[in-house]
DNA sequence: ATTGATAATCTCAACGTTGAAATAACAGCA
DNA sequence: TGCTGTTATTTCAACGTTGAGATTATCAAT
């Protein structure tokens, strides 16, 4: 079964002979899978009442454990956005009651952001919905096929330094 | 060697024990790869005075082959992204003359999207660094593992559906 | 020919991120 | 104690995308 992006590398083929353009098959291929994931995701929680952004930011401080909190500089490593992307995103959550600002006793520059009981009590009910969301998307590959493609993904991450939530 | 994943995995296994994350095994390292990549690939873009953006115009155009225009519709197709993304990027690159707009002679309604002579020395003067760059972010894998990785992902962009360039 | 449904592009306000500058606080050391 | 360099967060303008609506054109069927 051909997909988009074997397609995509015919037509390279066609036009640049002279060039092996065998990278695209992973890269094109993240790349399109990334968004089509995206967007499940973005369904899935938009029917949960929440934004994928706001999630991700409740799972990160939910498995943290207690007492659920972390500074805004933990948060941004962990989403890979900028500082000023998690202040915004800090700020409409602690508007929506989903987490709290609470001071920093040892450093004064630093904020904790601590999720709320209600924050807390979403992210439980909605993690095990999503996981098995997540299972469903990848369902055409068998057990096999999942730690292999998992493995390969890991050696890739690890060469690019991924090798921590900041 | 353990990643970003593996931590975030183990946290959850920490925190709830009951839940069978391995879905995110494969979601989170896709989500994370395609950011990182993504940020690679800009900063080479940028040391040739292109936006990926940009890059990812021309070369759809270029493979399509001569003569090197398709429609406004193909375009944000095959981009992923809305019409309106795709009216606001074909005016910035008309505006560098990298492209041009001409009427759709069979469908008044259409456009088509041509490189110009610029646009084609362009693209064919990067698609072979690039590529070459993107066979350097791929260097920790050895040539089984890469076709294992494309084969794995290309099941799985075709379970989503993605078998067409639009 | 006319009507109604569909399609292609453009317009534009709302949204979220980036990137850089501003602010405030810490840490090491003379 | 007072400097100097570094770190944490916030602020804010610029940027690009989304999503919905507007416009114009095509197509099928009458």
């Amino acid at each position: 079964m051909d997909d988009a992006v074997d397609l995509l590398m015919a037509q390279w083929a066609r036009e640049r002979p002279d060039l092996d353009v065998w990278p695209m098959g992973i890269m094109g291929r993240i790349s399109r899978l990334s968004r089509l994931l995206d967007r499940e995701l973005k369904e899935f929680f938009a029917a949960h009442g929440l934004e994928r952004w706001e999630f991700d930011v409740l799972a990160t401080l939910r498995r943290s454990g207690p007492p659920y909190e972390l500074t805004a500089g933990a948060l941004n490593r962990a989403a890979m956005v900028t500082s000023g992307a998690i202040t915004n995103r800090i700020d409409r959550m602690a508007a929506r009651g989903l987490v709290e600002r609470i001071p920093d006793s040892g450093d004064r520059r630093s904020i904790r952001v601590r999720l709320t009981e209600r924050g807390l009590a979403l992210v439980d009910e909605v993690i095990e919905p999503h996981v098995a969301n997540e299972a469903r998307l990848l369902a055409s590959l068998d057990p096999r096929e999942r730690d292999h493609l998992a493995a390969a993904l890991r050696t890739l991450l690890a060469s690019l330094g991924d090798t921590t939530l900041g």
